[in-house]
DNA sequence: GTCCGGTATA
DNA sequence: TATACCGGAC
């Protein structure tokens, strides 16, 4: 259900936005590392709480559990000491299985496919997606994410706002997500429109005015004019 | 006080 | 399909 015209756009978009990503990465700890492990970990903190919350709590995180096995061979309430202060305590609980899963029955081979990942609870098609994209760096559409900023990214650009966040909406998000990663470089892809969605592309007050890619969004075009937020021009 | 968010659950 | 979860931002 895309338009060959959407096509060009997000081939277009996709461009600008690498050389974007080049100058203005966000430089975070879970960038470092392709191990799935920790991708697992970074990404279980970061689903309902923000980046710089998750950080030290990944750090120290990291720090008492080195290794899958390391968590797998602790208790529960060793791991609750850390995890459990970042609120949303049932992910301590995910955590835990889920090493204790890997480390005794599947000898501690980390699951690469889609279906093997959601088995897991606690993974949904958002984080399987994300473990898919930034550890195993696959490059076919199950690495496809859509978190909020993927999201308002894609709805921005082309103009889907106003829909309403039924399945069909979310259909075309993944539709999207999936296009934008299909010509490979999927680590970097993913990351970029993350932090674009970070970084310019928030979602109140938006930095139009500074975003290369306003240029072919349709958000830019037919919202920002008729709202031009005054601190929008001193940036 | 209200809104927000991936996933599990019903 | 809707809602609970929990803490932070506003």
């Amino acid at each position: 259900m895309i338009s060959e015209s959407q096509l060009n756009t997000l081939h277009n978009f996709t461009e600008l936005l690498l050389k974007w990503f080049e100058k203005n990465r966000r430089d975070l700890p879970w960038r470092k590392k392709r191990d799935p492990y920790h991708i697992l970990v970074s990404e279980i903190m970061l689903q309902q709480t923000k980046v710089d919350l998750v950080i030290p709590i990944y750090e120290e995180f990291l720090r008492r559990f080195p290794t899958i096995e390391v968590l797998a061979g602790a208790s529960l309430e060793q791991v609750r000491l850390i995890t459990d202060k970042l609120g949303y305590t049932r992910r301590s609980k995910f955590l835990f299985e889920i090493a204790k899963e890997l480390s005794d029955r599947r000898k501690g081979v980390f699951p690469s496919s889609l279906d093997e990942l959601l088995e897991l609870k606690g993974i949904g098609r958002y984080t399987a997606g994300a473990i898919l994209s930034f550890a195993f760096e696959k490059n076919d559409k199950n690495a496809a994410i859509v978190d909020v900023n993927v999201e308002r990214v894609i709805s921005r650009i082309f103009g889907t706002w106003r829909d309403e966040r039924n399945a069909k909406f979310d259909r075309r998000m993944w539709a999207f997500a999936e296009e934008f990663i299909i010509n490979g470089n999927v680590w970097t892809k993913n990351q970029a429109i993350m932090d674009l969605g970070a970084i310019l592309c928030v979602s109140s007050n938006p930095r139009c005015y500074i975003c290369p890619m306003n240029v072919l969004c349709k958000y830019y075009k037919q919202v920002v004019p008729k709202i031009t937020p005054l601190d929008s021009f001193f940036e």
